[in-house]
DNA sequence: AACATACATTTGTATATACAATTATTGTAA
DNA sequence: TTACAATAATTGTATATACAAATGTATGTT
């Protein structure tokens, strides 16, 4: 290796380490807002994303499995994640009839109405947070991530 | 406000969102990649950001409340991740002489023998997590996270 | 049918995190 | 100098998370 490759080397190296602290920095950044927001309504983000999730499904139950897939952090505990909402009364949870390894998991008109109020506080939020760029940067900045992330 | 402005701010909400989830997302995804590389080491992410703070002091001893201020995820209990890492034997912690209110941290040898070993690993892991950008995207991207967090 | 295997979820448990309360020390105003 | 507030770190405690093991159910093979 010459001297020209190993210092672009080196400064490759540099700018991944830098850009992944950006990265993790940048959404406990985030979070931290998103979780002063939530806070008040005894919701954390975890559990925000999954009635999200649920009210996605527009009426179709999902399984518990579905559920993991699609959420953000895959390593928190479902189960107990969703026995939070199922107290609260957000969802609901039935064993499946056709498979009863399978559990089928619906939001409730609780839970709806609870995202509806919480809908414009945090997109509102959401946008406060972005509001130093622009739509074209967001557009590419998503792009970016998108990139980032796949064909990996 | 004419239609144009409501479908404008509605398209906005909806990026603004779309974004925020991204970037939480993205961060997931690398932090389980990071943590996969760490574990082996017994070290976690939060862990080893603190020994390459402590690195970056350069043989000047880190007070507690430098060095929580300087990790990415603030609100983790900094007094008791200092402790696993003076168990291990990666840094030292002294009652400051000038003021006993105050902590001295500093990375020992064996703390500064791991991170030798560490930095290739990591480094190596990071750009292959980031290797579908190009330099001037990467340098793209840290601009855009920067504009983001920044002036507010 | 009996058995092994795969699947979906739950449970156990150790560790980590969040956040409030406490302790110890220093600074400062009356 | 005493009293009170401010600072720095630690501790207590409730909750959350990570991850392995266990449970219950379904499917495939002989």
């Amino acid at each position: 290796m010459d001297i020209d490759t190993a210092i672009k080397t080196i400064h490759k190296m540099a700018i991944s380490t830098k850009t992944v602290i950006n990265i993790m920095y940048t959404s406990r950044h985030i979070e931290e807002s998103a979780n002063a927001v939530l806070k008040p309504y005894d919701l954390t983000i975890p559990q925000y994303n999954v009635l999200r999730i649920l009210r996605g499904q527009r009426g179709k139950p999902a399984n518990l499995s579905t559920i993991q897939e699609r959420m953000v952090d895959k390593n928190s505990n479902t189960t107990r994640l969703v026995d939070k909402l199922v107290k609260k009364g957000w969802v609901e949870r039935t064993v499946c009839a056709a498979n009863r390894r399978k559990v089928e998991i619906i939001i409730t008109k609780p839970g709806l109405k609870i995202l509806k109020v919480l809908d414009p506080i945090m997109e509102g939020n959401n946008s406060n947070i972005l509001k130093n760029l622009s739509e074209e940067q967001l557009v590419l900045l998503n792009r970016l991530l998108d990139t980032l992330r796949n064909h990996n």
